[in-house]
DNA sequence: CGGCATCCTTCTCGATACTG
DNA sequence: CAGTATCGAGAAGGATGCCG
């Protein structure tokens, strides 16, 4: 699913699995808590590897990109020195928030369900 | 995320990921398709199939294994010959209908934005 | 500060073949 | 019909080190 290149096109126009297609956009490993923690608000960088310090560098910049790749996420650069860089949600990406929050409820509701 | 054994038991203590939890549920790469398939009814091993021919038996039942695991999908096996088993929702897995119905109302509006 | 490059390990997934 | 078993390729992910 996480193949956009083969998989997730053929998907698509088979028409049969909207469910799958929003699920390439937000299932990927840390996406789900990425968008989560930005729908509060404008985050820097290491603003969310602080948030989450579980994620390794490596992991937040590689689903950051793809969640710009995908129009979710806005990367802004500030040419400053010590660098800075915000990340936000796009207009496109707020569209999402009731899926967010819906899972975050449920997610609350049902944890210790275990 | 998905590895439960480790990794979800420690973000679920941290009590920092209400998302990721849902997540672990739902995120598996079938397991979107699979619930929303569901929703509209009990279903057979081979009703599955033939509606998502390009899911492998071998993912299918992995797939619905730990659905069951995880307490969504209920397995009913039918001691017949020859054999027959379905899978439906449990009221727990009902439960996620909203989550399922936002993510195909989603992927039905901006599917084609790409 | 916010990365990228590299190496290496682990895991996922598909293909194929076999079974009650 | 509804699986299980096994193999192997490739992707995902972690650790570490370097950089503007």
């Amino acid at each position: 699913m996480r193949d956009r290149k083969s998989g997730f096109g053929v998907c698509l126009h088979q028409g049969a699995c909207p469910v799958e297609a929003t699920l390439d956009v937000i299932g990927g490993k840390w996406k789900g808590v990425i968008l989560y923690s930005l729908l509060s608000g404008t985050k820097r960088f290491n603003e969310i590897r602080r948030a989450y310090p579980h994620i390794t560098q490596r992991m937040l910049t590689l689903q950051l990109r793809e969640l710009e790749k995908d129009g979710v996420v806005h990367r802004e650069v500030y040419k400053e020195v010590p660098p800075k860089v915000e990340y936000s949600l796009t207009e496109f990406g707020q569209s999402l928030a009731p899926i967010i929050f819906l899972m975050k409820d449920w997610g609350e509701k049902y944890r210790l369900k275990d």
